[in-house]
RNA sequence: GCGGUCGUGGCGAAGUGGUUAACGCAUCGGAUUGUGGUUCCGACAUUCGGGGGUUCGAUUCCCCUCGUCCGCCCCA
């Protein structure tokens, strides 16, 4: 019986594990130097939590949530994104009371939505996210946007853009939706399937759509811009001229669409713009969610955040050939050529490692030789031998695998030099 | 959910309806009874994703199934 990963998912090997380290540990800089904390919530929820704040027309929810009934009879949900836990941990434990407001947050950890693999997207994959919550200030949209672009920075991206758009506030939204259903359906035949199905379910869709581009609906169509009222008008520039005054471009998009009801006002996107990416391009995406706390029943409390894929990410910096450096796994390996000689190491082992040293030995059995090569592939900076001579006369010999050179130390002074050396 | 692609040793990768399934890398052993990154020699798939069928005979042909990768929808 053969037993494989569940499709979409993938199991990270010791040998990949120190990138995402690598870049666990940039998020935590960045993260701390913004002052935003670490929130980490159940990786399931009530489904309705969903339902509820992503939205019931949503793919996300109508098609692509891991859902399953416990055993006290309760529709649970595998979290399929980040903010809605997050948003229920801040209503449930009262965080609007908090005395530092906004409540600023991060989190990371897997997220799961049930579609078919393709390059870029799993059933399982790992977000970072970041969650402001409780300011209406434009000043903040442009701060979180500021934090994923850093971040992107500091792993040695150059290739992706912001693309940014206001979906305006409630009033402004239904009547930019009524109108497009106006200007669309009389026709709506003459556009393909898929943009049928848009009309009613998600008409802004219906612009963004690469099969209809050309047809002269598309140009005569409504556009977004033109019914944001004043008030989220007056919002949507002074988030740009926050972005203007710390200098981060960006790119309009008036078609831009979250796939979340939740969004409202700012929405952004992080994509890269690296030849011999896939074909979904998108590597971080978010937005205002102001009202969502007050959906799932709490005080209002305006929020604005998003979530970013570690895959992609690591995608994104192959694509355009980035790597991390590497470290060296080890300082110290130890050879030995026979029984005696292997106990000394072993314990010799013990005592350097109690030392702070990074070491090993080999456990395979294998010849002088084979043990040398061992200690190479390891990238091993010192090599100590012992053999019956070592073990009479209570020394090892230290050898620099750089350039070779060798010499006899005795037992007591051992841990001593190899700080010296190493240093 | 739909469409295409592929599935041979740890990895990469040839191959053919027929007695021993190339090769490369890696690994292990030896040349060099105690010293690495070079070289040379040797070892390493009762087996070609799984099941069924056609056939005297299938890894190779057919069907089913599982899985991969890529694309659509959509998204991180």
């Amino acid at each position: 019986m053969n037993f494989k990963v569940p499709r979409g998912t993938q199991d990270i090997l010791p040998s990949e594990t120190w990138k995402w380290q690598r870049v666990e540990s940039v998020i935590r800089d960045v993260c701390d130097k913004y002052r935003y904390k670490e929130i980490r919530t159940p990786i399931f929820e009530q489904t309705e939590l969903f339902q509820r704040t992503v939205g019931d027309t949503t793919d996300i929810v109508t098609k692509e949530m891991y859902t399953f009934t416990d055993r006290g009879n309760r529709s649970m949900t595998l979290r399929p994104e980040g903010t809605a836990p997050v948003v229920r941990s801040y209503v449930e434990n009262k965080m609007f009371g908090y005395a530092d407001q906004p409540v600023k947050v991060y989190y990371q950890g897997p997220m799961f939505r049930y579609e078919r693999q393709q390059a870029g997207r799993y059933r399982q994959f790992v977000q970072f996210g970041v969650e402001a919550i409780g300011s209406a200030d434009p000043a903040i949209d442009a701060e979180v946007i500021s934090l994923a672009m850093e971040l992107y920075k500091r792993v040695g991206l150059t290739d992706y853009k912001l693309v940014l758009n206001s979906l305006g506030d409630k009033e402004s939204r239904i009547a930019h939706r009524e109108a497009l259903i106006a200007h669309f359906k009389p026709s709506i035949d003459e556009l393909c399937g898929d943009c049928q199905a848009r009309l009613e379910k998600n008409p802004l869709r219906i612009l963004d759509c690469k099969v209809d581009r050309e047809h002269p609906l598309m140009q005569s169509a409504p556009s977004l811009a033109d019914f944001l009222n004043e008030e989220s008008a007056a919002y949507f520039e002074k988030v740009k001229g926050h972005l203007d005054a710390i200098g981060i471009p960006y790119e309009l998009d008036p078609n831009l669409v979250r796939g979340l009801d939740y969004y409202n006002h700012t929405a952004f996107e992080i994509m890269s713009t690296s030849s011999g990416f896939g074909a979904i391009t998108t590597l971080c995406g978010g937005g205002r969610y102001n009202g969502v706390a007050e959906e799932i029943g709490g005080p209002a409390s305006p929020g604005v955040g998003y979530a970013l894929s570690i895959e992609r990410l690591l995608l994104a910096m192959e694509a355009e050939g980035k790597s991390f450096t590497k470290d060296a796994d080890l300082d110290v390996y130890i050879v030995t050529l026979e029984e005696d000689a292997h106990r000394k190491g072993f314990k010799l082992l013990n005592e350097l490692r109690n030392a702070g040293i990074r070491a090993d030995m080999d456990y395979m059995d294998r010849k002088m030789k084979a043990q040398m090569k061992s200690a190479d592939r390891f990238k091993a900076k010192t090599v100590i031998v012992i053999g019956e001579d070592e073990v009479a006369d209570g020394v090892v010999q230290l050898k620099n695998m750089a350039d070779g050179s060798q010499e006899k130390v005795a037992d007591s002074t051992i841990v001593t030099a190899l700080h010296e050396k190493l240093k």
